[in-house]
DNA sequence: CGACACGTTGATTACGTTCAAAGAGTGTGG
DNA sequence: CCACACTCTTTGAACGTAATCAACGTGTCG
């Protein structure tokens, strides 16, 4: 768990008695946009989507969740966006007051959690350069090379890249319909820069190409 | 000094004691992106623009700063964006060795900081959900009553919201063309939900209609 | 006065969306 | 076991909107 590896081993196992675990299946609702933030979570194993609505429906996703990463960085009163399971997940989770009392008591737990915390923000920003002024194929690109990223940050291998989520979570993350986002990867294809051998793995064939697609966003 | 406004008078003069001041001209660069991070600022008067740059140029704005608003909140060793005057600007300036020594000594300066971060953490979610679904209508609706809001919580009246930074800035913020800002504005005008005596100057005619176009993205 | 930056407006184009349909994969019930 | 329903993805055709290209207006400063 990424949020104690600043931690001693007996401040580790104090954390471990406050906490417990939740299981979630395709799609569960973690939390729900405007709820009261009781609990706070770090993901150990799935994926979880961040998104944000509109009245209408239309919806924006912030970002994804991948093992090591915390829900509840930016919340306060209560939850400012919606989290659900991409994937069959794990989460360890706490109360608010058990996880203020152990930040009281092990700064290197309240440094962590501040820089997490400016990582997401940053990260954030980023993703508002994306959205605002890249090209579908370069928000596709950079999207890939990001998620490639990740893996290889979790030991996994950089090219056959896994998309558990759907068109429609990437397109609800890329402000791109789902067309788009279909015929973009199918354009990649096409250009010989990615396979895609089922919808939900990604081939990167050509790296260089793809990262100059991407407008050199790697992030 | 909004990051002061949680310290005793003993401690601000402790702070005061470290800070210097800084003025910056209209298009004052005050910090490039990658440069280093030796110093920290909080803005005192007048405003500030956040942005990213491609190598091609394109440019995205990540935030407009305001008097009592943090600078480097989300950066690590590098500055991640620019910083630009918008207009003349007036600074505090602490070098982050200083900063870091007072964060250590001051508790409550280091929960205002984190506090400081993860509302900004919050507010570039809430900006992705604006650059990626919203119409350009409903981002520039949005991006007025914004901007009208934060008007008010210096004090200023919430109507003539003054608009010192260009065309090109609110485009480059809101993910849109100059052309299609300016017709924006000259459509909401034709609506009568604003009046535009000049162009940096902004008279909301018809609040709830506009919260209406903006989609209720209130924030 | 002339040069320049900024803003507005008009005409045209092009790209991504929308609408529509078909294909692929999965699970359920007859 | 297969038919059927359902979801997800892909592909095609038409449309509409924002970008692009271009010109003009306005204010400011040397």
């Amino acid at each position: 768990m990424a949020v104690c590896s600043a931690l001693q081993d007996d401040e580790v196992s104090e954390l471990e008695r406050a906490m417990s675990f939740v299981r979630l299946g395709p799609n569960d609702a973690l939390v729900e946009e405007g709820e009261p933030r009781r609990r706070v979570y770090t993901l150990t194993s799935g994926m979880l989507r961040l998104s944000l609505a509109l009245p209408d429906g239309r919806r924006q996703i912030t970002g994804f969740l991948l093992p090591g990463d915390y829900l509840g960085l930016a919340d306060d009163e209560t939850y400012a966006q919606t989290a659900e399971a991409v994937m069959p997940s794990g989460l360890c989770s706490f109360s608010v007051r058990d996880m203020d009392r152990l930040v009281e008591r092990f700064p290197r737990l309240r440094d962590r959690l501040h820089l997490m915390t400016r990582a997401a923000l940053r990260q954030a920003r980023e993703t508002q350069m994306i959205l605002g002024r890249l090209t579908p194929s370069e928000k596709v690109a950079s999207f890939l090379l990001s998620m490639s990223a990740r893996a290889v940050a979790h030991g996994r291998p950089a090219s056959p890249v896994l998309l558990p989520m759907t068109r429609t979570d990437i397109a609800d993350y890329l402000g791109l319909t789902i067309e788009t986002v279909s015929r973009t990867f199918t354009k990649l294809k096409t250009q010989g820069l990615i396979r895609l051998p089922d919808p939900h793995s990604v081939e990167i064939l050509d790296r260089d190409r793809l990262a100059t697609v991407a407008g050199i966003t790697i992030n």
